[in-house]
RNA sequence: GGUGAGGUAGCUCAGCUGGUUAGAGCGUCGGACUCAUAAUCCGAAGGUCGGGGGUUCGAGUCCCCCCCUCACUACCA
């Protein structure tokens, strides 16, 4: 039995989160860590939200509530989402609690013992209407190239062309649209990622097994112009962890707060603390999941995240955790994944395009569809394409024609001839000989793949594992023999009712739900069934012997006509209302 | 502009360090079967691997040039 750690990129904190968020971080890491259960591991598996930064307090801000409640709000409502979507974390924190808040002054004082910290005093648009500082992207004004007029102080999109706020032509704040912005001068402190920048190369390069994409994203920022810099982890803000070195104040850091990039990674780690005090645990109960020198060194690290966040996992996390000189856990193996687009275009938060994890399960609330539509097309070698069609087929061809309809042929059938117990005589010939040598290779493709991580190439031997079963029937033909040779027919039923319960265990990382079902119409305790991962196929065979009893369980998906398909397709084109 | 990723059958995607007739699922066509959610199983057709040049006995796979798509570009997290 090993060790698995296991985290998702925490998603932020302003509004519901749509489905390239979903299939990007956070349904990979459940599915992996109901696999890494299943074969007998323990496993930690921690997410949370994030909640800091100028994006929150402007959301709170609109919504008209104090952003402390906005994210209490905001996280319950991303919390029962991901629920709903069958996400089997062991906590779900929240990157504003006093654990990470503790943990991040911390780490800070640390790397400033370590001479890692350093002080650059820079000039800020300062918006007295707002009262806030402004970062560069919520200053807009005409693009000094092309004389569009809202064009943002990081680019202009307009043009493309990458902009200094101070090049804005008749600047203004892009939250109050005040004009009066003037530059102040203001103290930050910058982590000394160049100090650092050999030290995290040597530790990348000895990461033999990470993707091209997650290798490649690394490399560019570590060699990328002059090479890493600096960078900085404060802003002056309210809504943050205050700036302080450890329990020490940090003079001449009053009123500011730690950059969210800078908090957020961290809470990685304190979600495992907050876990631990909700469950009232001391804290080497967490500690031995995150400190190499009390438990952690057998520790297998493993996260999800879209590639947008690769540089923080790979370049800025990294840098904090081994310059504090702490014998923190570092992950050992990153799963990047590209984007999911939607129907050729873009997923957009801001301008509502797409399909969103609320709107998901309300238009079809079987989660265990998405799941599997979803990871079966995840976005692993390159951007993947969501539409409709894709879904429908997904859900018609492999969840209701190949695996449930082989369940609802071999129940019935059973039941039909035999009643609800399964009968007793035969004995395995050729044909059970064959799906055994064929189910002991898949069985072994298939836990391959999910131990490298390959969440497609899974899905595709599993639906070629259900497959065999269906294969099995067609040759074995029970309703023919039935009429002849009643016992090989009954040997015949008590393959296939063994592969559905088989199917059950198999299929739970993907669709939890319906392996649910299987077992209670199997009259099997779902747990401890599902931890019984096949040793190999004539075993898993032979698990459920005459005599035992079933019901033929409600048909497992109810499929989606085109009519169906057609009305979501005009409901979510374009841009949503 | 810079950097990165990608461009493989009608569609969605696999193809590791270069090696016999380039693969899968869906779709299409044909056949078998009738237990089952008009389900299943078998078979077939379908590709000048974005374009051009080069290296090699041999390239989808390596090198160069070009075209196209997408992302990132350090103050969004």
């Amino acid at each position: 039995m090993a060790r698995i750690l296991i985290t998702s990129a925490l998603p932020y904190i302003n509004g519901v989160k749509h489905l390239g968020n979903l299939v990007g971080s956070i349904l990979p890491s459940c599915a992996y860590a109901r696999f890494m259960r299943q074969r007998g591991h323990e496993v930690m598996f921690l997410c949370a939200t994030d909640e800091h930064g100028t994006p929150a307090e402007i959301a709170a801000a609109k919504a008209g509530v104090p952003v402390e409640a906005y994210c209490a709000e905001m996280f319950e409502v991303q919390k029962k989402l991901c629920e709903g979507f069958g996400i089997s974390w062991d906590w779900f924190g929240r990157s504003s609690s006093a654990q990470n808040r503790a943990l991040t002054q911390h780490l800070a004082g640390e790397l400033d013992k370590a001479g890692l910290i350093s002080e650059v005093e820079e000039r800020q648009f300062y918006s007295p209407t707002d009262g806030r500082f402004l970062p560069d992207r919520y200053v807009e004004g005409a693009c000094p190239n092309c004389g569009y007029a809202r064009a943002r102080g990081d680019q202009c999109e307009n043009c493309t062309k990458l902009l200094d706020p101070t090049d804005l032509l008749d600047p203004h704040s892009a939250i109050s649209g005040a004009k009066d912005l003037e530059i102040r001068a203001t103290k930050h402190l910058y982590l000394r990622q160049s100090a650092m920048r050999e030290r995290l190369r040597a530790w990348i390069s000895s990461k033999q097994d990470w993707s091209n994409l997650v290798s490649s994203i690394a490399r560019k920022w570590l060699d990328d112009g002059d090479g890493l810099q600096d960078r900085s982890i404060t802003r002056d803000l309210k809504w943050g962890v205050p700036v302080r070195k450890g329990d020490q104040p940090w003079p001449g850091m009053e009123g500011k707060v730690f950059y969210v990039w800078f908090d957020a990674p961290i809470e990685y780690i304190a979600s495992a603390a907050e876990w631990a005090e909700a469950r009232g645990l001391p804290d080497s109960a967490w500690r031995r999941w995150w400190r190499t020198d009390e438990g952690a060194a057998d520790v297998r690290y493993v996260q999800f995240m879209g590639k947008d966040n690769v540089p923080f996992h790979t370049i800025n996390f990294p840098a904090t955790i081994m310059g504090s000189g702490e014998p923190w856990k570092l992950v050992d193996l990153i799963k990047g994944f590209n984007w999911l687009n939607y129907d050729g275009g873009k997923f957009s938060t801001s301008q509502g395009r797409g399909v969103f994890m609320d709107q998901a399960l309300e238009v079809l609330p079987d989660s265990d569809v998405w799941r599997w539509t979803l990871l079966s097309n995840a976005p692993e070698g390159s951007d993947s394409d969501f539409t409709w069609g894709i879904l429908q087929t997904a859900l018609n061809k492999d969840l209701a024609d190949v695996l449930g309809n082989f369940v609802s042929r071999v129940t019935k059938f059973s039941a039909a001839k035999f009643g609800e117990t399964l009968p007793e005589g035969g004995a395995p010939g050729p044909l059970e000989a064959e799906l055994t040598e064929a189910l002991d290779k898949a069985l072994t493709a298939y836990a391959a793949h999910w131990e490298a991580v390959e969440i497609r190439k899974a899905a595709s031997e599993l639906r070629a594992i259900w497959s065999l079963g269906n294969d099995y029937l067609q040759r074995a033909a029970p309703w023919s023999s039935f009429k002849t040779d009643p016992a090989l027919a009954a040997q015949t039923v008590r393959v296939g009712v063994n592969l559905a319960r088989l199917y059950a265990i198999l299929s739970a990382p993907f669709i939890p739900e319906a392996s649910g079902k299987i077992l209670r119409a199997l009259n099997l305790p779902e747990e401890e069934t599902l931890k019984a991962w096949p040793a190999d196929a004539a075993s898993a065979l032979t698990a459920l012997p005459a005599g035992h009893a079933f019901a033929v369980p409600e048909n497992l998906f109810r499929k989606m006509e085109d009519s169906g398909r057609e009305a979501l397709e005009a409901r979510f084109s374009g841009v949503a209302a």
